[in-house]
DNA sequence: GACTGGACTGGGAGCGCTTTCAGTCTCAGT
DNA sequence: ACTGAGACTGAAAGCGCTCCCAGTCCAGTC
């Protein structure tokens, strides 16, 4: 541990050049001439040369690092699959970069604290904020931010200039759709946190698809996306709507609890209760019975974010991104 | 955007003080009159100064920022629920300190190379390694590092100086004899991989139960952890021992898998078949039949490791935790 | 009143890198 | 031989903060 550092100078001494120029050679910058250039090269490697990023972040006003940050009261939030989802491929996207990932649960009032600083004071060269609850003061702190903001899931209230969202209302509509095709008429749903801008979308598509085929839409209890609501959800659905013939649930993990209600009260799926669920997680194919849902690209989604915080970043201004989603039917309608 | 940083310079001409004499009072230092500290106090605040933390971490050597590493090729890996859980215990413990999470998937060629540029020159204060293989890469690196590092789960093949790990010997021994003791005699086990740590322990545990019980320990198939491995290896078990009567699972994803081969393949758990898994991830209080498992403080995981590194990072030398597993008996077994 | 120790102060030297800019060199063009 | 464009060079000025250290100041002592 602790061996001194090898700098620039050293480098540049050994190389026998300036600094300045020994910084062109090795950020192969223009203006440098062939020689020096490789004898810096011979250099870095006779010395085993890293350059130090804080000294290049200070010098250069860049950090370095992009922060993930999501929102929620919950740190177990993350163990949702569809997130730690998106980290990966947040992260596939940044591997190719220099960028790093700085992961911000910022759940206790310190964690949003620093956030806020950070965010304030380019501690970070950018963000992707993800799962805004409607007036979630991590909003607040978007907007003054020093640094680019990407939202992950178009927030409630107000437009950003820079989010990637999957086609959530379609996505509601087309499950919806789904059930009604397949002959369901009294159709539940439950729906995610509708004070979160992917809860709204999917539940408006429920909306829209009833609307149209003329069925009554009034059948809904509110969940928030995790399983054990789910299951509560539904139970709630049976007690008050007991001739209910089919559900489109707003997540995959609602839709097993449902479906584990569903099966303690003794319905059957999908003979007496269609199920549909949404987001495709691994999981979905895997219950029982396995499950009707929309699949959203997740990973994309979080490369997509990343990609379009890596294009702000560059100067460019980049539009929206509505990633589709799609009907993936399974045993369970 | 851009607007100007606000530098000590100014807050200190603004108190009417030294930039020393500023610096001290804000990391409050002792040396520094109480009309001083408050002044310089009054002007941080009306200025809204926020230290620069690249030039604090270039004048004190200190990055503040430690990573999680995890291992593997595979960078869904994450996508395990048990990964996010200790993210989020990790997260819950740094929270509360200055550092920021840097999370380092390290899944391409690329990615581990910057890994290890950043292990070697300090480019983080520490570090925090996990589910390293045999063998793996990263473990080199580790010895190299230029900075203390803390293993999540004792490694294979060497022994560091700081780990943090759960008591998987132990677990898979409880989880076997519980077999035993409900009067299993054809007992079998789907291991985790068993160029990890946590997969040899559990199988060691394995034997040592079927050992003292004098039974026959040679039903194994060694699976991967993951859903589909664990229904690929039950598939391969039944096939080779088709009068199997119980069997570990070594994680609960794969004792997911095994459940729904199980079903597929017309056999009742656990009247037929007893399941017992490993780890107690939420799901496991789904599956049906509700999976018994050994429970594993995940969370509490992730805490200890950031908290061993924190002690390291402050000096001490804490010695290498082993979290205790208990078994929860569900209606698997 | 000279002296001492302790509390405080602020100048200044870094931390390691980037980048500007005044020059120097080369060389084709005249 | 002279000129100017263009390629290259390196000294020096930061980036914003910490911390050492030589001092100053002010009781308190004798």
């Amino acid at each position: 541990m602790a061996k001194r550092q090898v700098t620039l100078d050293e480098v540049a001494e050994r190389a026998g050049v300036s600094r300045s120029a020994a910084s062109r050679a090795i950020n192969n910058a223009p203006n440098v001439s062939r020689v020096k250039r490789e004898a810096v090269q011979r250099a870095v490697e006779a010395l085993g040369y890293v350059p130090n990023a804080t000294a290049r972040a200070l010098a250069t006003q860049q950090v370095g690092s992009v922060v993930l940050a999501i929102s929620g009261e919950d740190p177990a939030l993350l163990a949702d699959p569809f997130f730690a989802e998106v980290v990966v491929g947040i992260s596939s996207v940044l591997e190719e970069t220099d960028l790093e990932l700085v992961l911000s649960l910022a759940t206790s009032e310190r964690g949003q604290a620093r956030l806020a600083q950070r965010l304030r004071t380019r501690q970070a060269d950018g963000v992707m904020l993800m799962s805004l609850r409607e007036n979630d003061p991590l909003a607040a702190l978007a907007h003054q931010a020093d640094v680019p903001v990407v939202f992950g899931g178009r927030p409630l209230g107000f437009e950003p200039s820079y989010y990637v969202d999957a086609d959530n209302r379609c996505g509601g509509r087309a499950a919806t759709e789904h059930l009604v095709a397949t002959g369901r008429t009294r159709i539940a749903t439950i729906t995610g946190r509708l004070d979160e801008g992917a809860g709204t979308a999917r539940y408006q598509g429920f909306q829209d698809a009833l609307a149209v085929a003329g069925l009554d839409a009034s059948r809904i209890v509110q969940g928030d996306f995790a399983e054990d609501g789910g299951a509560q959800a539904m139970g709630e659905l049976l007690a008050r709507w007991p001739d209910l013939d089919g559900v489109f649930v707003a997540s995959d993990q609602m839709a097993i609890g449902a479906l584990r209600v569903l099966r303690e009260a003794g319905r059957s799926v999908p003979d007496d209760v269609a199920v549909v669920g949404f987001n495709d997680i691994s999981a979905a194919r895997h219950t029982v019975p396995p499950l009707t849902t929309v699949h959203q690209p997740i990973q994309a989604l979080g490369r997509e974010m990343a990609r379009m915080l890596l294009a702000v970043l560059a100067g460019e201004q980049p539009s929206p991104l509505i990633l589709p989603t799609r009907l993936v039917v399974r045993a369970s309608s």
